[in-house]
RNA sequence: GCCCAGAUAGCUCAGUUGGCAGAGCACGUCCUUGGUAAGGACGAGGUCGCCGGUUCAAAUCCGGUUCUGGGCUCCA
């Protein structure tokens, strides 16, 4: 194996921390230590636990190894010998199992610097004063081997660059992007809040943010209207049966909030002395009729026996909803349908709830109750090569529009021997060639990644990178075989047989919590005029000239600009400077002259001064702005 | 859910050994009426996340809990 210089600095390193680690805490047991795209890290079981303190320990025990200027020794020994030289340094509990995971004919090989030594594929650095520029971050728990249900172990992060100069860039960006942190941003410009009181992960949209929200959903409808989309309405909640039925409940039990029986029900049967865990397993059973049913139909078991009960004990229930689908695909089943009719093209704004755990929840970009810009399309299968085609164009529109150009496309395939796919494997087949046709028609690079897929078909997502580096998925586009047999659609085709449509589920946003969220980082609070909760804002001068300013307030709000007017009494220095740390893309300065002649004096966030215009012209190029969805052009 | 660390005014943060709760910014009033990133004075604002314990006395020590942050696991 062979490592880039930086990869060899970074996984020099973790062996160094092992050294450091192991000179105080002989007792530590190491499991493994790889370098990572922005640094590395060791994961060490250790009855002591490592605080802040220790970590400074660590680093400093780190320089003098460094400084010792240990040689790094590679040694090739047969398995046996390996065995022998972990059981001697007592490393025994996970390296004889990293042993284990080295393929039969393939080398083994240890590394060595000063008294350490580590099963290591390499490569290294010569010496360890190459190592010059190192800091250790933070301590996390990790699961060993990443099975949660393995012991939990101690990591310790680190990060380190060939110069120390590098070293000090990256701390300061780390230091940049949290300026540009959503969260904070979201605090600064009244954009958002989420509150105890009402909940984990729940976001409340504040005046600012709606008006954020509201011009991207306008957006949004404005491009469907223009693909012959059709708006629905429907509630937030649903009966248990529809659940099942989609295949949803069995398959995502787990991150959907606790489904509730009617009131008068659930009286009934606390009387009765029903327990809770009779409760579920009456709620979440099946008949053996409706199991039969859906097992007949996918042609497995998706239905386990378990689930199966008599039928007079079985509960219907409401569920939030934790997807659009179920509600949409009973909006096209309402009416019979003609292939003519097709495809049918229904879209919402659909709030959906996941139980989310508590670990996992991060501001806006992961929350447990969030509104989808959903959207599902019924066509033939004749259709679904175009149709994905419109839906993936719609997302490359939307990104376009907003600047954000850094984004990866990711096929998502089914798991081969995962057992989270439903349906009939040649109809997979078809649909996972019909993504990748597409996919490839966009013009951008896609990656494939099996296991990746929904339970119910393929899909490709736009993932975009937040601030510091984490990805999230927003758009995502997905061709579904399944469902349509679940509840038993159809349409009548030109033939005048019954035939089963293709479903399309897509959302260009992914959510508009999650999509917000991205792009006030993507944006650094400094968003376009048609974006920004406030366009302009008039800054008088003086009080002489208060009255053109009222005038002019009303006069902008009138031609439907979102203005306000700073009456404070400060020089017009300090009101500059509130209005820039606010982010309002548009300030005009307002004084005597300006007054005399019915004009304004422009100042243009990303361009700075603009001199003077009359207000029509500047009322004229602001709605041009407005209605082009234009990005803030910076001072050439 | 798990590991570690936090929570003090709207925001950013001080608060020593347990001994009267602090600053800057923002906000309000007044003075100032100004030309492209901070004019001045005064004022208001906090049950120190919450619950319990130790103590003559708790922001401070201990236990629990909620929430937040960084990871892990998960993510339709």
């Amino acid at each position: 194996m062979s490592m880039s210089p930086l990869e060899e600095i970074r996984h020099s390193c973790s062996h160094v921390l092992a050294t450091a680690v192991l000179r105080l805490f002989p007792d530590a047991k190491l499991d493994i230590g790889p370098p990572t795209d922005t640094g590395f890290y060791y994961d060490i079981d250790l009855e002591h636990k490592f605080t802040a303190d220790d970590l400074g320990k660590i680093e400093e025990e780190m320089k003098k190894i460094a400084k010792e200027n240990q040689p790094f020794l590679r040694k090739e020994v047969s398995r046996d010998e390996a065995v022998a030289i972990i059981r001697e340094r007592g490393q025994e509990r996970y390296k004889l199992g990293r042993l284990a995971d080295i393929p039969a004919g393939e080398a083994i090989s240890f590394y060595q610097n000063g008294e350490f030594m580590d099963l290591c594929a390499g490569t290294h650095v010569r010496y360890t004063s190459k190592l010059k520029a190192f800091k250790l971050l933070s301590i996390a728990g990790a699961y060993h081997r990443g099975d949660e249900k393995n012991k939990q172990l101690q990591r310790i992060y680190g990060t380190a660059f060939e110069s120390k100069e590098e070293l000090a860039a990256y701390l300061d960006r780390m230091e940049q992007a949290k300026a540009r942190d959503h969260r904070k941003l979201g605090r600064d410009l009244k954009l958002f809040h989420i509150d105890e009181e009402v909940g984990q992960g729940l976001v409340l949209w504040t005046p600012n943010g709606s008006i954020l929200r509201q011009e991207l959903q306008n957006f949004i409808s404005e491009e469907l209207r223009k693909q012959g989309y059709a708006q629905v309405f429907t509630p937030h909640i649903g009966k248990l049966a529809l659940y099942k039925t989609s295949g949803h409940f069995p398959y995502y039990k787990d991150s959907q909030f606790t489904a509730f029986p009617e009131p008068d029900e659930m009286l009934r049967l606390a009387d009765a002395g029903c327990t809770c865990a009779e409760l579920t397993a009456r709620l979440e059973g099946v008949s053996r009729h409706f199991a039969d049913q859906i097992n007949a139909r996918t042609g497995r078991e998706t239905i386990t026996p378990d689930r199966v009960m008599d039928a007079d004990q079985l509960l219907d229930g409401f569920m939030l909803k934790p997807m659009n689908c179920p509600h949409h695909i009973k909006i096209f089943d309402s009416q019979p349908h003609s292939y003519r009719d097709l495809p049918v093209r229904l879209a919402e704004f659909g709030t959906v709830y996941r139980w989310e755990q508590s670990g996992e929840l991060n501001g806006m970009t992961r929350v447990r109750g969030f509104t989808q810009d959903d959207a599902h399309l019924f066509c033939t299968p004749d259709q679904v090569a175009a149709e994905v085609l419109g839906c993936l164009s719609l997302v490359k529109t939307v990104l376009t529009t907003l600047g954000m150009s850094d984004y990866r496309v990711r096929v998502g395939l089914r798991d081969p021997d995962g057992k989270k796919f439903a349906g009939d494997p040649a109809k997979w087949d078809l649909a996972e060639a019909a993504c990748r046709e597409a996919a490839k028609t966009l013009g951008v690079p896609f990656t494939e990644e099996p296991g990746e897929a929904a339970f119910y078909g393929p899909k490709i997502d736009f993932v975009i990178k937040d601030v510091i580096g984490r990805e999230w998925q927003l758009g995502t586009v997905q061709v579904d075989y399944v469902l349509p047999v679940r509840f038993g659609l159809s349409y009548i085709g030109a033939d005048n047989q019954p035939h089963t449509p293709v479903m399309i589920h897509r959302a260009p946003f992914g959510s508009m919590e999650r999509f917000c969220g991205v792009l006030i980082e993507h944006f650094a609070g400094d968003f376009p005029l048609w974006l920004a909760p406030e366009q302009v804002r008039l800054l008088p001068i003086s009080e002489k000239v208060i009255d053109y300013a009222r005038d002019l307030h009303t006069r902008f709000k009138a031609a439907g600009i979102r203005v306000t007017l700073d009456e404070h009494s400060d020089k017009l220095g300090a009101k500059i400077r509130r209005a820039e740390l606010d982010k309002v893309p548009c300030t005009l300065v307002i004084g005597q002259k300006e007054a005399e002649a019915d004009s304004v004096s422009v100042r243009s966030r990303a361009r700075g001064d603009e001199g003077v215009m009359t207000v029509d012209d500047c009322l004229a190029k602001l709605k041009q702005e407005i209605a082009t969805r234009a990005l803030a052009a910076k001072k050439a």
